[in-house]
DNA sequence: CACAGGATCGTT
DNA sequence: ACGATCCTGTGT
């Protein structure tokens, strides 16, 4: 029989502000073809308010998506070698995201450890860049609905036990206020967390 | 067109 | 602590 890893999240879900919407994607699966993980750890990135945020001089080629209707994928390339995924929130206009920043593995561990050079331990999943390369995610997915056939699925999965926050990681460029906004959800008790040393 | 820098990662 | 590596936004 086949293994079922629940429904999919419906458009509902994303209709929110970017902050209650990030720690209730903890424990939720995402799935791209045979790789399923489960979501443990999630920034959440405001509008163009947020000065931490893509979103924050205004619409560009770059970060269109975040300008559309929540339930899609906001992909970017950064530094060079990292691909970025992202959850966007929100009706259309408020340009928020959440970035998915680390994961377990729930199926299709075989191409997962291919696809990251036979790493082992939390360093298979744990950071941004990792999840996107065990999941195969690049460019071309940007704009992506997660409702799409073949395509990327959130799905409800298992809500975890507790959940640690933080600051965002990365982010010192930021205002104050904004550097400091404790907007970083993680899985309790999980050892797939990148940087576990700024979660309370 | 040129340039500086980045929501990172893996090694030193 | 640092280098890899290239897309992106900004300015000329």
């Amino acid at each position: 029989m086949l293994a079922s890893f629940g429904k999919g999240l419906p458009l509902s879900f994303y209709l929110r502000p970017v902050a209650e919407v990030a720690p209730d994607l903890l424990g939720r699966h995402l799935r791209l073809g045979p790789v399923t993980l489960r979501i443990t750890e999630v920034e959440a990135y405001g509008g163009q308010g947020d000065s931490a945020s893509h979103a924050r001089s205004g619409r560009t080629p770059r970060n269109a998506p975040m300008w559309e209707e929540g339930g899609r994928a906001y992909v970017y390339f950064c530094y060079g070698m990292h691909h970025m995924l992202n959850v966007v929130t929100g009706p259309a206009g408020q340009a928020e995201a959440v970035l998915i920043r680390a994961c377990e593995v729930v199926a299709g561990l075989e191409l997962v450890l291919q696809r990251r050079g036979g790493v082992k331990g939390p360093a298979l999943l744990t950071g941004p860049g990792k999840v996107a390369q065990a999941l195969g995610v690049d460019l071309t997915r940007t704009r992506e609905t997660f409702f799409e056939p073949g395509g990327l699925e959130l799905l409800e999965g298992s809500p975890p036990d507790g959940m640690l926050r933080g600051p965002r990681v990365g982010v010192d460029f930021a205002s104050p206020e904004d550097r400091d906004r404790p907007w970083r959800f993680a899985v309790a008790g999980t050892r797939w967390v990148s940087q576990p040393r700024t979660l309370g």
